[in-house]
DNA sequence: TCGCAGATAAGCT
DNA sequence: GCTTATCTGCGAT
């Protein structure tokens, strides 16, 4: 029972979204809705601060419809659309009124493979399944109109199956996409599973 | 199977 | 228009 623990808003609450990035590798991530539960185990995530990083949505306290919902209190999901297509799903950390975030940018699948082979229209079990930000959304059924769900709640949620991951295989690097934060595009807030296939192939046009 | 490169993508403001 | 990506095919492994 121990072993699989849903991490609560204590979590997402503490004020380094770096360290809770950094922690969510190996705890795992799911969806239930009607019934059907998808989700897996993290293996990639991105640190976002509204304060100091020209990278966030949110930088030096800008507040639109969209960037709202990011200062809220941690354990918020922060779900947008990028380009348009794909919906990326943010867990808020940190306290209200600051616009922190983490982006999941990938998972090894675990549980309602057949179903996001289904949502991803794939026949096969392939890194296209789930490496990428907008590949997980779309695995896991989750779209914009979940912008601002409780993940305390039974729709979405994180859990902590008892994967012990050592600091020597957890990568820091760049963030994806962000090239136009200039310095800040440096910071290595981008962590990932060492050796893991379920990792984004992120373009490297874009990674700077 | 994996990594690269170029082409392509569409709802929100 | 803009955008914190993805798709597809190709060649190397």
């Amino acid at each position: 029972m121990s072993l699989q623990q849903k991490l609560t808003q204590d979590f997402f609450t503490r004020p380094d979204s770096v360290t809770i990035a950094r922690d969510l590798i190996g705890k795992h991530f799911f969806s239930s809705f009607d019934g059907v539960l998808t989700g897996g185990m993290i293996v990639e995530t991105e640190a976002y601060s509204g304060l100091n990083d020209a990278a966030c949505h949110a930088h030096l306290g800008r507040r639109t419809k969209r960037t709202q919902v990011m200062y809220e209190q941690g354990g918020i999901a922060y779900v947008y659309l990028i380009y348009g297509i794909h919906a990326l799903f943010n867990i808020v950390t940190n306290a209200e009124g600051i616009a922190d975030a983490v982006l999941i940018r990938a998972i090894e699948p675990t549980e309602g493979i057949e179903e996001m082979q289904l949502r991803r229209g794939l026949t096969k079990v392939e890194p296209r399944l789930t490496a990428g930000p907008g590949l997980v959304t779309q695995a896991l059924g989750i779209s914009t109109q979940h912008n601002g769900t409780d993940v305390n709640g039974n729709e979405i949620w994180f859990e902590d199956r008892g994967v012990l991951v050592p600091e020597a295989q957890i990568v820091a690097g760049p963030r994806v996409g962000v090239a136009y934060a200039g310095a800040d595009a440096l910071l290595p807030w981008r962590f990932s599973l060492k050796g893991s296939r379920w990792v984004s192939k992120a373009n490297p046009k874009y990674t700077l």
